[in-house]
DNA sequence: CCCGTGTATTAGTGTTTTCTAATATAGATA
DNA sequence: TATCTATATTAGAAAACACTAATACACGGG
């Protein structure tokens, strides 16, 4: 294997390996997408844009285990896909950021949704 | 664990799990999203958004196996991600639909990329 | 200050996903 | 038609991931 000459597809190429910062980005996407790509992630992030819940309701949304869900949540939490807030006893959690509504209605109107 | 209850979290619950069509869109959406959760399809989509490349072209890239970028692109393919088309001895692959660019785009201005 | 409620963490198990190596197919060229 | 190049498929091993059960921690009310 391996002779392809093609002028546009060597460009290409070459333009990518030396593209600064190329692996950073395909990291930092690819991280947000994983995360979004499980279906209880994606059914709490559903869930939340629609208001801010506490987990015990996140839990009852998605018919997850408590522990279950707090593992997602926290997930979600270290990539700043939501954002938490401590009220007495309760932990209520929103989405951290416009983009991610932006991020999931454009996935949403894809042809295949 | 199990007595919250916040109005406004019900009612927000309520609507979800009566929400026509709600358990598809999770599963649409997560499948997408799943699919470009992976760093060697990231690659390629991010790729392929220069430009269309052959097999060849896409494995330097991405600097993998023939065989792991061929069962990659077949899963593309399949999600309507990407399209190909043979010319002669090889297989071109490009982006198959606009939205992708659209949220892969809007996935790079997240604050996290 | 102790108990109950709500949430988080951890360790281990099971499932899913990806990779590797081998093999198959399809078109081009001699 | 035999062979070479490009790509696809398959089976099995390895790795990544999510789930369960148990436990820990934090806050509020008696």
């Amino acid at each position: 294997m391996g002779y392809c000459k093609t002028e546009n597809h060597t460009k290409i190429k070459e333009r990518l390996l030396h593209c600064e910062g190329f692996k950073e980005k395909v990291e930092a996407t690819s991280r947000i997408f994983s995360l979004l790509g499980d279906e209880t992630r994606m059914k709490i992030v559903l869930s939340l844009m629609e208001g801010e819940l506490c987990v015990f309701h996140i839990c009852e949304i998605v018919e997850g285990k408590q522990s279950a869900v707090s593992q997602h949540l926290r997930k979600l939490k270290d990539a700043k896909i939501v954002k938490s807030q401590k009220v007495g006893n309760q932990v209520l959690y929103s989405i951290a950021d416009d983009h991610i509504y932006t991020i999931v209605k454009t996935a949403l109107r894809h042809k295949d949704c």
